[in-house]
DNA sequence: ATCGATTGCGCAATCGGTTGCGGAAACCGA
DNA sequence: TCGGTTTCCGCAACCGATTGCGCAATCGAT
């Protein structure tokens, strides 16, 4: 490994002024300079990272912790985390918790002791007091997608209450009356404030509780398959459901189609987050579409302000906008655009 | 910050022995030890890591380099590598090259300036030599699913020309004489195999070269959507296509869907790689399962017995195999269970 | 020629740990 | 009591960078 002092010795300098190149941090005589560079060149110097942030306590590092990486919801807010954060010269790190607490507790650890020098949480469901524990002996963190009443810290998530309101608004608008929803783990902030948001429309179409299904299932697949089991087996069946993610809807219409086919077009079904199969099998319907890039990006701006002291600590509740969409007419926000630019060309088999 | 100073002073001993008590490195008397365990304790003592890696030479701790993280294949990969390196007492950190041979070079840069103890890569396509620059500067590095002539590492691959041969021979066995491929990027080894597993299948049956379709495009749904743009133009169709990916393939079928609906029944079409809207269009169809955990569980092995010098560095490939599945008999390599356990019940809302 | 200002750069302490070397105290058998 | 072990632990150098302090050389004006 080459040392600062290797290309001092090389340049005919110090390692003082070796450290004032790299960093730019006082005036060095242009030739020096240029002899130092060379050095730098020659030698394909590259300064280490842990040297530097041991002394200068920090390490331009952030980490993520998401509940679940295969969830496209989470790599969307990971890449915007990541892309953030490179444009104002920071790392990410990312670490995924399966939605176990004593993982996440484990790599928080793990990042901190890495000095990290801020962290982003999309919290699993559990206890958290250890979290506030470290915010209290000086972690920085910002909550994503859900909120703790025992964490104080700022959070970024999206109105789901009003998100879920409109939902199921829309669909008791155009007439149904039997309402099912899988809703995935219920301790958490984002499934409280979405069932909020399904009792305020069922409330203003006077829906009995009965004619609300809730089905809380594991927040994966296999649990929309359950719910799909589920429902298959009842007589007074839901004509509508609404999903709480695009996982566990996924689930649900495999669920569907493997036991009974015929419900599909049976049943309504909705959700949060965009499903390939929802957009086949109801080509114009709507659906939630999440706002996880804007997420992603707005937790990151929000620490690294945090961190570099443009804006002081706070428990703010920052809260974006879900907004809803139809499969066909939302070119901007769909994950297809309408006509996509043709890139490539055919090529024949030599 | 806790420093190793205070807890030897809180427990009146040395650093010296602080550190022993931490790495278990030496025999420390009972009594002392449990009262620096105790000031560890009391002060919630937490090592600092840059300091133990900057003076140990190691981080214990791996970068994980993928193309893309929102695809499916790549994110099964980071969530095995992820676990066995944690199982050895390594970290991940992961980085997303977007496909980007500049963003692959500079995470190339920063990870290695992190000083991490190793490298799996999943290189973007293009040129490479500065990767091979780095392994002769002494970066330890295992390239996944894709090779490269240029650098000389080991590689954890799968039979792709194998895999391709025999989804093509299943085509053409059944009838099918004009077959369609949409094949990703040109350049990657793992498409080079493939095309060449569809040459020998195309040969065993002396497929002349015009029945054998070949769509190069974006390794991205838009890419399979341009295809399935292209081939409902097309007058001399094939009966059936082959996709490198599911992303693409799912690209495709959301084309024909949109552009064609009665094309779906009459193109047959499988790939690499499970894709729901497959499953359903195609409940018997077959395709081609990737051992993603195991690519990710062994280049993780590889790397760290090469740097616990349990393993010579070396520049083997590893060929593991691709498995052909058919969705419902495959009851274990099924994403889906084909009975899945119903782990919650029904809950009405209060 | 003198002196203050400016230019350009080096010394050495420091960050928070690890570890080779060696030393004091306790123990033990004769 | 004495010499040799064994037990237990501390000193201080070191990892590779950053940075406060200060000094020598040059410059320009008088």
């Amino acid at each position: 490994m080459i040392r600062i002092r290797d290309i001092a010795e090389r340049a005919g300098v110090s390692v003082t002024t070796v450290s004032h190149v790299l960093n730019k941090s006082r005036y060095v005589h242009p030739d020096t300079e240029a002899r130092v560079q060379k050095a730098i060149q020659d030698l394909d110097y590259r300064p280490n990272m842990l040297a530097r942030s041991l002394r200068r306590h920090e390490t331009n590092t952030i980490g993520l912790l998401v509940s679940d990486i295969s969830n496209k919801y989470f790599t969307d807010v990971a890449r915007a985390v990541e892309t953030a954060a490179y444009d104002r010269g920071y790392n990410m790190i990312l670490c995924n918790t399966n939605e176990d607490q004593a993982k996440e507790a484990m790599y928080f650890n793990v990042l901190l002791a890495k000095q990290v020098d801020g962290l982003i949480v999309a919290p699993a469901p559990g206890d958290h007091t250890f979290i506030q524990n470290h915010i209290e002996h000086g972690a920085c963190v910002v909550l994503v997608n859900r909120y703790l009443a025992d964490i104080k810290a700022p959070a970024v998530v999206c109105d789901d209450e009003e998100a879920a309101f409109t939902l199921l608004d829309s669909l008791l608008a155009t007439g149904h009356r039997r309402v099912g929803a899988i809703i995935g783990h219920k301790n958490v902030s984002t499934t409280q404030d979405r069932l909020n948001g399904l009792r305020r429309a069922a409330a203003k179409y006077s829906l009995s509780s009965d004619d609300l299904w809730i089905f809380p299932a594991q927040s994966r697949q296999e649990g929309g398959y359950c719910a799909a089991l589920e429902i298959v087996k009842m007589i007074n069946r839901p004509t509508s459901v609404i999903s709480f993610n695009s996982v566990m809807l996924d689930g649900f219409l495999l669920g569907l189609v493997d036991q009974a086919p015929q419900l599909i077009k049976e049943i309504e079904f909705t959700g949060f987050g965009y499903s390939h199969l929802a957009r086949v099998f109801r080509p114009n319907s709507v659906y939630i579409s999440q706002p996880s890039h804007q997420v992603g990006a707005t937790a990151t701006k929000l620490l690294l302000d945090i961190l570099t002291g443009v804006t002081a600590w706070n428990t703010d509740k920052i809260v974006l906008h879900n907004s809803i969409v139809r499969f066909q007419s939302a070119a901007g926000t769909n994950p297809l655009p309408a006509v996509p630019a043709i890139t490539d060309q055919p090529l024949n088999l030599s």
